[in-house]
DNA sequence: TTTCAATACGTTATAGCATAACACTGCCGC
DNA sequence: GCGGCAGTGTTATGCTATAACGTATTGAAA
């Protein structure tokens, strides 16, 4: 568990849960390991915890990984991100690290002005190795 | 249907079957729309699939979109892609779009070197709306 | 040529991820 | 009050992916 947010105060009961499961978690936990995480808590079903996500997601408390089918909480201090959001993923210890980058953005965006393409949301998720995992592996 | 490869030869009758059924769609398939086209094929059980598409994912024949859960036959001509590739996905008529770029791969090779991860695998993908699509839409 | 390893194949069963559909509650503005 | 909206709870279901088993084919080494 890295950097843990400030809990936003007008999250709904299981919207909190659900955030602070993530904030607890030190790598990403699928939506039936939230659950899992939240039944003492009087979680039952996914729906529950997928329409938490979903609006977690939206306002960007949380991001979704689609190589992982998995969900972090997301980790800028600040939630001040807005554009296109990169991912490291460690195959070893599991671990997420979240990164922004204005060149590639920007690459992306001229790519997509000259096909007359309308962005409305890019997933960049990269795998592999972090530096502690092949200190280890040496 | 847009560009369509040679099918190699040294492709086993599961491989050349599922290859054959992505490169006819115009657009991603998942593994089990691909197993519905091919039972007359001879083909039963998800598996079969599956392990086609490992294959000719692994030589670069097709490719594996993480947000769709879906594959396409490679759409490079040559198949001489080494590198990261990008897709831009319409949500309107579902056409996938690849290109790659390599000052991107510079910028997130940069990032990698910097924090000493180890790039194994990246993926990609925009989602959007093509210009076909926005045409129509005004 | 026998034997071994590697690779592909076929099948059943099961695990893991996600949503449909319906009913109910509580809040807020009019 | 009442009408709409967002959130909740529950059951059932659908889609995506792999485990575990056994068989078949091939090709090279002994």
């Amino acid at each position: 568990m890295a950097h843990v947010h400030e809990v936003p105060a007008d999250l709904t009961r299981n919207q909190g849960l659900v955030l602070g499961a993530l904030n607890r978690s030190s790598g990403p936990l699928s939506a039936y390991d939230i659950l899992d995480r939240l039944r003492e808590d009087g979680l039952r079903a996914p729906l529950q915890v997928y329409r938490a996500l979903d609006k977690l997601v939206e306002r960007g408390l949380a991001h979704r990984l689609e190589s992982l089918n998995a969900f972090v909480a997301c980790a800028d201090e600040h939630c001040h991100r807005k554009g296109l959001i990169a991912f490291a993923i460690c195959e070893g210890c599991g671990k997420v690290d979240e990164f922004a980058d204005a060149v590639i953005e920007e690459r992306l965006g001229n790519w997509a002005g000259a096909k007359g393409f309308k962005v409305e949301r890019t997933t960049m998720e990269i795998r592999g190795k972090c530096a502690e995992c092949l200190k280890l592996a040496a």
